[in-house]
DNA sequence: CCGCCGATCTTT
DNA sequence: AAGATCGGCGGG
C-alpha cells in the first residue's frame, strides 16, 4: 500500500534506508528501489537546500511526501521524496530500481543504449529517463498517488543495508549517507 | 572491466 | 564556471 505521509515527516537518514524494497510507479512503469541518498538541508553542503529557497528547489521546502524534480548537466533529471518538515528543505534522492512492471516501455524510453534489465535503472538519471519522470512531476504528491506513488508491496528493507558515501559530490562527500541493497546487480555501482 | 572526456544548459 | 550524470572510446 501507499506510504503516508507520515512516513515522510522524518530526518531522511532515517527515510532513506526505509525506502529501500519499496516500489516506485508511475503508470504502468514500476520498480523496486534499491539505491538512496539523504539530503539534509543547511547543514548539508552537498544538499541543493544548502544556499536556501530558489525557484529550482521551492518542492524540496515544501511539505514532505511530495516529488522533488530537478533537471541538471543541460540533459539530466534525477528525482527525490521530499522529507521532514516544510520548510526545512530535506529529501532522499532515488538513484537505482530494479525494474518490476513496465519493461517494453521502459526500454523504449531509454533507448538503443539500454541493452540489459541492468542497463534500465542503474542510476538516477536512468530511471527517471525509464519511467518518463521529468520537470513537468516535479511537486507531484506521492501520497495522494495520482501520477507518482511510492508503495509498500509487503517486502521489508534489508535488516543490514550497505551504507557508504554519497556518490558525485565535491561538497559533503565525507558524508556516509548512501544506502543500497547489498548484492543487487541494478545499483548505479558499488 | 576501468578511467577519461565530451555533451548540453540551468543555475550561481 | 560548475553541476546529486551518462555513454562512447581507448587501453589493460
Amino acid at each position: 500500500m501507499t506510504l503516508d505521509r507520515d512516513f515522510y515527516r522524518r530526518d531522511p537518514r532515517e527515510v532513506a534506508p526505509d525506502l529501500l524494497n519499496k516500489v516506485l510507479a508511475k503508470g504502468e512503469r514500476s520498480g523496486r528501489i534499491v539505491e538512496v541518498e539523504a539530503y539534509c538541508g543547511p547543514i548539508d553542503p552537498g544538499a541543493h537546500s544548502y544556499r536556501g529557497r530558489t525557484e529550482r528547489n521551492a518542492v524540496m521546502f515544501g511539505p514532505p511526501g511530495h516529488l522533488y524534480v530537478y533537471f541538471t548537466y543541460g540533459m539530466h533529471h534525477c528525482c527525490n521524496a521530499v522529507c521532514g518538515e516544510e520548510g526545512e528543505g530535506l529529501a532522499v534522492l532515488i538513484r537505482a530500481l530494479e525494474p518490476l512492471t513496465g519493461i517494453a516501455e521502459m526500454t523504449a524510453a531509454r533507448g538503443p543504449t539500454a541493452r540489459r534489465d541492468r542497463d534500465l535503472c542503474s542510476g538516477p538519471a536512468k530511471l527517471t529517463q525509464a519511467l518518463g519522470i521529468a520537470r513537468a512531476d516535479d511537486g507531484a504528491d506521492l501520497v495522494d498517488g495520482a501520477r507518482i506513488t511510492i508503495a509498500d508491496d509487503g517486502i521489508a528493507p534489508p535488516a543490514c543495508p550497505v551504507r557508504t558515501t554519497r556518490i558525485g559530490l565535491s561538497a559533503g562527500g565525507d558524508h556516509p549517507w548512501r544506502w543500497y541493497v547489498a548484492a543487487n546487480p541494478h545499483i548505479s555501482r558499488p
